[in-house]
DNA sequence: AGTAAATCTCAGGAAATCCTCAGGTTAGTA
DNA sequence: TACTAACCTGAGGATTTCCTGAGATTTACT
């Protein structure tokens, strides 16, 4: 999360120390969100609106994973993912699909170790299962991420879904979890209700700032109820996870 | 606002050195008071009133922000931004909204490492969320910014919205918070009350300067009660950030 | 379908913050 | 010293922000 500073953005050299991703959609208000998201948190981007382009950009751009709609303009994403695969290209594909799409079609089809978003996701979400991913597929060369987030006594297990304070397994629920995850990966920053609404909640949510304080009272309750206490707000502001201060 | 003269105002040439921003609203009284503020702090300034103008002097001054007005006259901001951003342009934006707008129409859209504002906004506040934008996104290419402020043993940290007096925690609210920062970016100089409240509150505030005395009594109480005080005021001139000097 | 869990809305109350006001204090000046 | 303008600060009411419980709605699983 912290700072991969990517200067040229368009640049055509591909970048030998981050790992590379081909988003693939056809609506740019998708692909550029969720391209602007990766980048901002270290992955060399690109994006590619038809199956064909995207095979193209594949060929030179040699990309650790695909973020693949199932739905394109020219052929169906599982083809696109077939064709760039037969080229020998060692690639774990994260597939984008309609909530209301046949599920078990895309949950039959992504095999091996990949895996599916339903849209609309939440970019916590999308980044966590992409990470995921990653890891599972192996391609990537650098052995750097741990799976587990530790902040204090709080310990949160991104592979097991888990989570601890001082030990003791608490258990949330899938929101829960993402906002604590959240919280956690911006341990000691302020973080508003917004900033928070646009990572932890899908991107089309509607409802207002609300849901937040609520779920930040559900999560004080499953884990604040030990001491000290980590989750503070700051009035006017937003949310901050830390430790009480020496004086 | 008081007096800022902007010599070179429409000076077509761009410059190398300096963050170029781009600031796109209707009412010119708005983008006035931004543009003349950012210039004073040292930004390479445009400003457009429509749509379609901020894209075309996008093109040639390429921003590396944009202030951006959610309603405007030809097409919403959303767009511009969408039309920008689809050029190549790796811009970060902060939008400006109503209070009253629907909110959550723009948090479910302002994803990534972009930001907003709400109208009436404080000058202060708009300049602090540009600064935080521009890292976030990563177009600066200085390094500089450390997101601490200091003079003497004061200390305030902007993401972790805290401020420390010789090392100990002191707690304040958003106003004095902003008042504080305010003087510290200003150490050493005068600042006048009319200045303090062009910058520190809302734009559309009208009370009078007592609420600047308000809270700067309400400041002392909380930082100039360890030795040695920091806080001056200069009759009939205004308030100074200053140490006790030694002759 | 039926149940349970999770999600979301809403609204009352508590608390922090904001702001006005007015009486008291200080500094400058005659 | 007396006067005046500028400044300080406490009090208190208005406003905003936050917390939380309760219930409605959606989703997941049997």
């Amino acid at each position: 999360m912290t700072t991969v500073k990517e200067r040229v953005s368009n640049n055509q050299e591909v970048n030998q120390n981050v790992q590379r991703i081909l988003v693939v959609d056809d609506e740019s208000s998708i692909s550029e969100l969720v391209a602007t998201s990766l980048k901002f948190v270290g992955f060399d981007v690109r994006t590619a609106a038809t199956g064909s382009q995207a095979l193209q950009i594949a060929q030179e751009f040699k990309p650790h994973a695909l973020i693949l709609d199932v739905m394109l303009p020219d052929q169906n994403g599982f083809e696109v993912c077939r064709q760039i695969r037969s080229e020998g290209q060692k690639v774990g594909v994260l597939f984008l699909t309609a909530k209301d799409s046949v599920e078990d079609k895309i949950a039959g089809l992504t095999i091996g170790g990949d895996d599916y978003v339903t849209k609309p996701f939440s970019l916590e979400e999308l980044v966590a299962r992409l990470r995921a991913l990653l890891r599972r597929t192996g391609v990537t060369e650098i052995e750097s991420d741990e799976e587990k987030i530790r902040f204090a006594d709080l310990e949160l297990d991104e592979a097991a879904h888990e989570v601890r304070r001082a030990g003791n397994l608490v258990d949330l629920s899938p929101t829960e979890f993402l906002l604590l995850r959240y919280l956690m990966i911006n341990a000691d920053r302020v973080v508003s209700k917004s900033q928070i609404l646009d990572h932890v909640w899908q991107y089309d949510f509607r409802g207002d700032m609300g849901i937040v304080e609520t779920y930040v009272s559900y999560l004080r309750k499953k884990i604040d109820i030990y001491e000290p206490a980590l989750i503070h707000t700051v009035r006017g502001v937003g949310y901050r996870l830390r430790l009480p201060v020496s004086k």
